[in-house]
DNA sequence: AATCGGAAGGTTTTT
DNA sequence: CCTTCCGATT
């Protein structure tokens, strides 16, 4: 042990100690932000451990990754790797999905269960609504994946659905009342193909654990002692696992805090919280209120924004930190200029008082709205790292490759195998997928079998087209043979290369399909590392290299967020929603207008409104030092601009709190300079090129715009013009300018400072 | 069977 | 605006 016991307990005030030692049944927690959370989960465990409890006995669930990894490290820091690490720390998806790979087969799966992505599930419903000819506008895909994930997160089967009179008459009366042969369709799909959703991973543990008594004993035996972190956010589904699995020893310890659940529209559900009352009637209950994470004035501010929500748990959140500065505004005049203002505030912020990039972050509502800010950082030369958006993991080509692995691993996997079994092209066009597609649903067998062996299913195809089927499953074979002695890396270099896919992507000889090969490389190196620092751990052991198998086990559960290279000093971009659990200094949230923030789809109803204000809140109360709220007067919206409104969370916050921009007078004249000016640029509105991305925002900052070095002779990228070579460079800082051919429309003379250029060579 | 171009549709938020 | 899907063309 690290620390003596009683020293780290020290660290903690009244109540967090109180939570903490509190050692006689159930415990919840309502903490408010900035209290010191999951200080105390971490705590407990550590106190745990140095009682004498075992840590193979300890169970600890959050929900995302990141906060899964933060809270390993940090109870290794309270008492040392070599315990901390049996804990099973980790997510609901992660923990039950290990979970369901030793006991599946007790429901029928095996334990190379191919795990399917909302991307991947999607896929499969819009193949099943298309071969049940229905109409594909009413019956739209993510309409339909959300039913279904909803039936599935409150634990309601394919039969349970056709036969709820409620859940038909709502189909009906939305017109689609074929939803429930769609979902039946679709477990029998996933079931063919020996996968699971993500909402499966939850419903399956939970008819393991009610359908297998023993096996949910042996569980309850192991995992004695059960914390989970932001409890608020819990579905049906796996409140009734956690349930299940306390129910015996009844210790448990439940963190959460009712202001800040943000996913009531994946099914979480506050009623947990209010429920914990009387399912452990003999429940302790502790409040953690002092925030030690921002000033009085945010602090005050969110408070405030609160208390517009009629439900809500009564708490007081208070603190000791100084007053802070007001809570700054901005206000644009398009979303392109607000970038610029944010970029701009930053750039002044830290200049002014000597800090780093990684102080600040920007939050926004959805995804879209990185793009005018991106613009502006790189355009001011600030580093900065997206967190989620378009993730790595989604891409083409990396889809493309996972999914040879997922077939090498598990042959059933159709998802994957309908992505590849013609990419690269091999000759197996429509018609032929087609007829193999028809006959495995007549045999009612996986379309393996059938390209495996055509003739015995009787599927009419040429000697030619045979021949080609036959070429592809012995190349899939091979790679199977193959897997059995490689390590994870070796394998899948072997089949990015003989598969032909690397082959074929730089053959296009395109800048996408550089950037393509690139990606497939990231992907190979992070492969590499997995599997180097397995050899590493085990050292002494016989080699325990990480197979493929292993590593697919982790990578359908990981998202972007969860490359964690950001020891860089780069400012963070993320959605409010990507940012719960975080707290950065200095903290921008954009777009505050109307039915962006909150969204034009949550404004009906009371509920969902409350669930945004929630957002609002979560927001806020991520900064420690200062919060700058923005807005934009027009934004631009599928292709052409609209005007907006504040968001009405603007005017929520307390007069005192806030520097509100002082109204304008009436004055044309003195109006003009700043703002007409920005309109003037109208032109820029079109020119909204996005670079490609690069992974998860790697050098987009430096090398793409860091011309300082440029010299004679190099070969350059111009946004709009193209590549080129450099011909002259005259002058010197900002009036540094070049002369540069490109092919597309010759000699350009370029002010660096404007001229984004990349340098390629 | 592969490729290209036009049309249509899509923005909440995540495991 | 951007991506994806479908059909027509080669």
């Amino acid at each position: 042990m690290k620390n003596n016991v009683n020293d780290f307990l020290k660290q903690l005030n009244k109540e967090q100690h109180d939570a903490v030692v509190h050692n006689d049944g159930p415990v919840m927690v309502i903490a408010g932000a900035g209290s010191g959370k999951t200080r105390v989960l971490t705590y407990r465990i550590a106190y745990l451990l140095s009682k004498g409890v075992d840590p193979f006995n300890i169970l600890a669930l959050t929900f995302t990754n990141k906060a899964a990894r933060e809270m390993k490290d940090r109870v290794i820091n309270l008492i040392g790797d070599g315990e901390a690490r049996n804990v099973w720390m980790g997510t609901f998806h992660s923990v039950f999905a290990k979970i369901l790979r030793i006991e599946g087969h007790l429901l029928g799966y095996p334990s190379n269960y191919t795990i399917y992505d909302s991307t991947d599930s999607k896929r499969l419903i819009r193949n099943i609504i298309s071969d049940m000819n229905l109409d594909n506008k009413l019956y739209s895909r993510s309409f339909v994946a959300n039913r279904i994930s909803m039936a599935k997160s409150s634990l309601i089967s394919t039969t349970d659905y056709a036969n709820d009179p409620d859940i038909q008459s709502a189909d009906e009366s939305s017109q689609k009342p074929l939803i429930k042969d769609i979902y039946t369709s679709y477990q029998a799909r996933l079931r063919r193909a020996d996968a699971m959703d993500f909402d499966d991973l939850l419903f399956n543990t939970y008819m393991l654990f009610s359908g297998f008594p023993k096996a949910l004993y042996s569980y309850q035996q192991k995992f004695k002692y059960i914390l989970v972190d932001e409890y608020q956010d819990t579905n049906h589904a796996q409140y009734l696992i956690i349930k299940k699995l306390a129910a015996n020893n009844e210790f448990i310890c439940v963190v959460g805090d009712d202001a800040q659940s943000i996913y009531g529209f994946r099914g979480a559900n506050i009623s947990n919280i209010l429920n914990f009352k009387s399912d452990y009637p003999d429940f302790s209950l502790f409040k953690l209120e002092q925030n030690y994470r921002s000033t009085k004035t945010i602090v005050n501010a969110a408070n405030k924004v609160i208390t517009y929500n009629k439900d809500q748990i009564k708490k007081t959140v208070w603190t000791d930190n100084h007053s802070g500065d007001l809570i700054g505004t901005i206000k644009a005049k398009s979303d392109n200029e607000e970038g610029r203002l944010v970029a701009e505030s930053i750039f002044e912020k830290k200049m002014n008082k000597q800090l780093t990039n990684n102080m600040f972050t920007v939050l926004y509502r959805t995804n879209a709205q990185s793009r005018s800010i991106e613009e502006a950082l790189r355009q001011k030369n600030i580093p900065y790292r997206i967190y989620g958006g378009l993730s790595f993991y989604s891409r083409k080509e990396i889809k493309d490759l996972l999914s040879y692995f997922r077939l090498v691993i598990n042959q059933n996997d159709e998802d994957a195998l309908l992505r590849i079994i013609n990419v690269p092209p091999k000759g197996i066009g429509k018609t032929t997928i087609e007829k193999v597609v028809v006959a495995a649903d007549l045999h009612g067998v996986n379309m393996w079998e059938i390209i495996s062996n055509p003739l015995n299913f009787g599927v009419d195809i040429n000697s030619g087209t045979q021949a080609k089927l036959r070429n592809f499953c012995i190349m899939i074979r091979s790679f199977i043979v193959e897997n059995k002695t490689k390590d994870a890396f070796e394998i899948a270099v072997h089949i990015a290369n003989s598969s032909g896919l690397l082959k074929s992507l730089r053959d296009e000889d395109t800048p996408e399909g550089v950037s393509r090969v690139e990606n497939i490389e990231e992907l190979l190196n992070g492969m590499k590392e997995f599997t180097e620092k397995a050899i590493e751990k085990s050292d002494g052991d016989l080699s325990i290299k990480k197979t493929l198998n292993e590593f697919m086990e982790d990578v359908a559960l990981l998202t972007d967020a969860d490359n964690d290279d950001d020891d860089k000093d780069k400012v963070s971009l993320m959605t409010i929603h990507a940012s719960k659990g975080l707290e950065f200094p200095h903290v921008f949230i954009v777009g505050l207008e109307e039915n962006l923030f909150p969204s034009i789809q949550s404004i009906s109803t009371r509920s969902e409104l409350e669930e945004e204000r929630r957002l609002f809140y979560v927001a806020l109360t991520r900064a420690m030092e200062t919060v700058t709220l923005s807005h934009a007067e027009t934004r631009y919206r599928w292709g052409n601009f609209t005007f907006t409104e504040p968001s009405r969370f603007l005017d929520e916050i307390d007069d005192s709190l806030i520097d509100r921009p002082k109204p304008v007078m009436f004055n044309t004249s003195q109006k003009s300079s700043p703002s007409i000016s920005n309109l003037s640029n109208h032109g820029n509105f079109k020119k909204r090129n996005l670079k490609p991305l690069t992974i998860s925002g790697v050098n987009s900052s430096a090398d793409s715009s860091n011309t300082n070095n440029l010299q004679e002779g190099m070969s350059v990228e111009h946004a709009n013009f193209g590549r080129g070579k450099v011909v002259a460079v005259e002058g010197n800082g900002p009036n540094k300018k070049a002369t540069v051919f490109f092919d597309s429309v010759g000699n350009k003379n370029l002010l660096l400072r404007f001229a984004k250029l990349k340098i390629i060579s």
